[in-house]
DNA sequence: TCTAAAAGTAATGTATAGTTGTCATTGTGT
DNA sequence: ACACAATGACAACTATACATTACTTTTAGA
């Protein structure tokens, strides 16, 4: 399983999933599906969060145990 | 456009695409289209491979410039 | 409290990640 | 030179990321 803060992220820089979404070129759909674990991003889309928030990869995005 | 050096990572570790695959948990195919930048792998591949190489996501993967 | 923005959710469609299987090519050791 | 391991490549299939549209629910501010 794998998680994220996302959310965490996003109300630190206080900005909505449509302006976020729009930055990424993705839909606000899809960042909310990512933020609850609806689907797993592509890595494109995981390095272009990484730019925006300016954190690693690994710092937004980790694997949980328990599979 | 995305880049990755897998290859590079796999040749530290002197591993084979079949080996890597195999810890990993895709097939061999896989690991050889992303190297060959057939196809993006899930951010979840990306996490798994960044803690087997222990090395973060952002220095396998990156973004390239030119779109 | 009323309202509008923000967030959650759901259906349907499309693109593409990843599998399975198979064959061709390149590299390396003997 | 021969054999075999490692890699590249391709077709057909399945699973799922992500788009689009649209509707409901939650949250924050006047």
């Amino acid at each position: 399983m794998m998680k994220n803060n996302l959310k965490v992220e996003r109300a630190i820089k206080s900005i909505t999933q449509q302006e976020l979404a729009k930055i990424i070129g993705v839909t606000r759909q899809a960042i909310n599906s990512i933020e609850l674990n609806k689907f797993v991003p592509s890595t494109i889309l995981a390095l272009k969060l990484s730019e925006f928030f300016n954190k690693p990869v690994n710092e937004i995005f980790f694997l949980e145990e328990t599979d």
